[in-house]
RNA sequence: GCGCCAAUAGCUCAGCUGGAUAGAGCAACUGCCUUCUAAGCAGUAGGCCAGGGGUUCGAGUCCCUUUUGGCGCGCCA
C-alpha cells in the first residue's frame, strides 16, 4: 500500500475504534465487541474520499439502528492530527469522511520525491516467484494465441516486480517427446519428396503441414544435398530435427524480443529427460505407491489427488507422457527456490490445472503455490469481421504477422485491456488507428501533451519548484481533486493488480489517469493564472507525467514526448 | 453424460475482498479552438445486470437452479 494511503487509512480506523470505546464507555452504545468493518473508498465522491461501514456491520452486535450508531460514533470522533478534516452520516449509515488539502499536496510531493519509484512498493517482500508464458511449442511459427499470452505474461510479471517480488520470466520449449517425433517424420517426408517427387512419398495425415515443414526441408537440401537418402530413418529424422528446431526456437525468440519480451531463461524439457528428472518423477511416486502397472503402461493414481481418472505416466512403449515430463519441471521449478509459481495456460488447457496440482501434492511438494493464469480465446478483427487467415499466406495467422501489422505498443496494451479469464476480439483497425478511440494512443498523448505543455510553460519562465501547503490548497476544483485522488491510488492499485494476477487493472487505471487530465486539461490553465496557482498547476501535471510514464515504462510501452 | 469459464446500454466492456442512485467508450444528437497539442473536452439520450429461488441490515457481486454460448474430458501436448 502506498504510504501516504496506508497511513490516512490508519489514522482513520484508529480515529473510529477510539471513537466506539468511548462510545461505550460513556454509555452511548452497549458494552459489546466493536464490531469488524471496512474503510472504502466509494465509487461516488460526494459520499465523501472513504467511507465507513462499522455502524451497519455493529447493528447485531449493539442491537441498535445503524444510524443510532453512527450518531454515537460521530459525537465521539477526534480527526485533528489526521488528513481528514470532517465526518457525514449518510445513507443507511455510513460515516463519510473527507481528506484534508494537506493530504493531496503530499500526495504531489510524493510522487515528485520517488520519481520512476512511485508505485512501485515492497508488497511481495522479495519473495521468489516465477511467471513461466507463451511456452509455445517449437515445431511451428506462434500464433495468435501466443500473441496474447506473451503480453499478459510479461505485463503480469512487470506488475509482480512493481508489487515487491523478485520475479523470475521464463520460457518451457517442449523440444522432446512426441511432437518432436512428430516433427522429424513431417521433415522427413518433405525432404525425401524433394528428391523423389511428391506422389511418390506419401505425407503422414497426422504431420505438421505447414509450408516451415517444406521450408525447412528446402533449405537443408540445400545445403546438405542428397546425403540423407541412404542413412538409417532414424539418423535421417533426427538429422532433420537438430537441423530445424534451434532455428525455430531462434526465430521464437528473435519474434519474442521483437514484441520486448525477454526471458530469464529458456528452458529445455530435453533436459530433464537426459538428467533423469523425469525418471525420478516415476520413482518418486512408485515409491509412494502412487503408481500401477496396466496394459503395459505405468498409470499414477490422480484420483488419490482429487483427479477424476487416473493417468498414464510411461507408455507401453517405454516413453514417458508430456504430463510426466511436466510435473518434472514443475519440481525442478520448485527445486530452484521459487516460493510460487505462476502458469500462464490457454484455457483449453484448464483440464490440466487440478491434475497438475494434484501432482505436486502427490511428489511431497504444495499444489496451492502453483497458480495458472488461463487466457481465452482472441479473435482478431478486421473491418467488423473475424479474420481467420491471414491475407498474404492464406494461412492461419502468425504472431509474426500481426507484429509487421499493428505497432507493438498497441498490441502490448490491447492485449491487457480485458482480463486473461475473458474471450476477446482483437480489432486490427482500432489498433493502428491513430485517434482517442485508440486507448493506447489517447494515454500515450496525455503524456506528449504535458511534456509540450512543461516545454511551453518553460520557455515563459515558468518551471517547476516546489510548493508550499498554502500553495497546493489552492488545487480544489473537482478536476483537480479527482486527479490527486486518482494519483494517490496508484501503489494500491498496482498491488491490487499483482493480487488479482490481472494486468489489465493497470491499463484500465491508466486510461482514466489520462482522462482525468484531458478533463483537467480543458476546464484549468496554467499559464496566465497567478503565480501560486499556475506552480501549483504544474506540480500537478509534473507527477501526473510521472505517473503516466511509470506505467507505460513498466509496460515496456513508448512514452512520446511528442505526437 | 460429467466438468471448467462466461452472460451487464444497440455494440465493445468496467464494476476492487457484498455497500449508497449500476459506470465508461463507440454509434446517435447538441455544443467548445483569435489564448498552454481539438490525436482533446463538455452535454443529451440509452438498463427487468439472461430467468427464477435463497443467504442478510444490504446482492450485478455469494449459494442453488434453469436457459444460452465457449472450451475440456487421449498411452496428444
Amino acid at each position: 500500500m502506498s504510504k501516504l494511503v496506508q497511513k490516512a487509512t490508519g489514522e482513520l480506523r484508529a480515529a473510529i475504534e477510539a471513537a466506539m470505546r468511548a462510545a461505550s464507555a460513556e454509555g452511548a452504545l452497549p458494552q459489546a465487541e466493536p464490531p469488524a468493518f471496512s474503510l472504502e473508498i466509494p465509487a461516488d465522491h460526494s459520499h465523501g474520499d472513504w467511507a465507513c461501514n462499522a455502524a451497519m456491520a455493529g447493528a447485531r452486535a449493539y442491537r441498535m439502528a445503524p444510524r443510532k450508531i453512527a450518531e454515537a460514533i460521530e459525537a465521539k470522533l477526534d480527526l485533528s492530527g489526521t488528513y481528514f478534516t470532517r465526518c457525514e452520516i449518510a445513507g443507511p449509515g455510513f460515516l463519510n469522511f473527507f481528506l484534508s488539502p494537506r493530504f493531496y499536496a503530499d500526495v504531489l510531493r510524493d510522487v515528485e520525491k520517488e520519481g520512476e519509484a512511485y508505485g512501485r512498493s515492497d508488497y511481495g517482500k522479495g519473495e521468489k516467484i516465477m511467471v513461466e508464458f507463451v511456452s509455445a511449442n517449437p515445431t511451428g511459427p506462434m500464433h495468435m494465441g501466443n500473441a496474447r499470452g506473451g503480453a499478459l505474461g510479461d505485463c503480469l510479471a512487470a506488475v509482480l516486480e512493481a508489487a515487491g517480488y523478485d520475479v523470475w520470466r521464463e520460457f518451457y520449449v517442449n523440444d522432446a517427446g512426441n511432437q518432436i517425433e512428430k516433427f522429424g517424420v513431417s521433415l522427413e517426408a518433405r525432404y525425401l519428396q524433394i528428391f523423389r517427387g511428391e506422389d511418390n512419398v506419401p505425407f503422414p495425415e497426422d504431420g505438421y503441414h505447414g509450408d516451415d515443414i517444406r521450408e525447412h526441408a528446402q533449405h537443408y537440401a540445400d545445403e546438405f544435398g542428397d546425403k540423407l537418402l541412404e542413412v538409417p530413418e532414424e539418423e535421417r529424422r533426427a538429422a532433420l530435427v537438430a537441423y530445424a528446431l534451434p532455428k525455430n526456437i531462434a526465430r521464437m525468440q528473435n519474434d519474442l524480443k521483437k514484441y520486448r519480451i525477454v526471458y530469464d531463461r529458456w528452458f529445455l524439457e530435453s533436459g530433464l529427460h537426459k538428467d533423469g528428472e523425469v525418471r525420478a518423477v516415476v520413482d518418486l511416486l512408485t515409491e509412494k505407491g502412487l503408481t500401477y502397472e496396466k496394459e503395459g503402461a505405468i498409470w499414477y493414481r490422480a484420483t488419490s489427488f482429487g483427479a477424476e481418472k487416473d493417468e498414464v505416466l510411461v507408455r507401453q512403449n517405454g516413453n514417458p507422457t508430456y504430463f510426466t515430463a511436466d510435473i518434472a519441471y514443475h519440481r525442478n521449478k520448485f527445486n530452484r527456490g521459487f516460493s510460487r509459481c505462476i502458469d500462464v495456460w490457454g484455457a483449453d488447457h484448464h483440464g490440466h490445472v487440478a491434475r497438475m496440482k494434484g501432482a505436486m501434492d502427490a511428489i511431497g511438494l504444495d499444489g496451492s503455490k502453483l497458480d495458472v493464469v488461463l487466457i481465452q480465446l482472441v479473435r482478431l478483427v478486421r473491418d467488423g469481421e473475424v479474420v481467420r487467415m491471414s491475407k498474404r499466406s492464406g494461412k492461419a495467422i502468425q504472431l509474426a504477422d500481426l507484429l509487421d501489422e499493428v505497432p507493438i505498443d498497441a498490441a502490448r496494451f490491447l492485449f491487457n485491456m480485458r482480463e486473461a479469464n475473458s474471450q476477446m476480439d482483437f480489432d486490427l483497425d482500432l489498433a493502428v488507428q491513430q485517434d482517442s478511440q485508440n486507448p493506447v494512443y489517447y494515454v500515450q498523448y496525455a503524456h506528449a501533451r504535458i511534456c509540450s505543455l512543461l516545454q511551453k510553460l518553460a520557455g515563459e519562465g515558468l518551471t517547476l519548484r516546489p510548493c508550499t501547503d498554502e500553495e497546493l490548497a489552492l488545487l480544489r476544483t473537482p478536476e483537480e481533486v479527482e486527479l490527486m485522488r486518482h494519483l494517490a491510488m496508484f501503489t494500491d492499485e498496482i498491488v491490487a493488480a499483482a493480487r488479482a494476477y490481472d494486468p489489465a487493472r493497470i491499463t484500465h487505471y491508466v486510461i482514466t489517469l489520462a482522462t482525468l487530465f484531458h478533463s483537467f486539461y480543458n476546464a484549468c490553465r496554467i499559464g496566465g493564472e497567478e503565480d501560486s496557482l499556475a506552480h501549483a498547476r504544474l506540480a500537478l501535471c509534473s507527477a501526473v507525467r510521472i505517473v503516466l510514464r511509470n506505467v507505460l515504462c513498466m509496460f515496456k510501452i513508448t512514452a512520446p514526448e511528442r505526437m
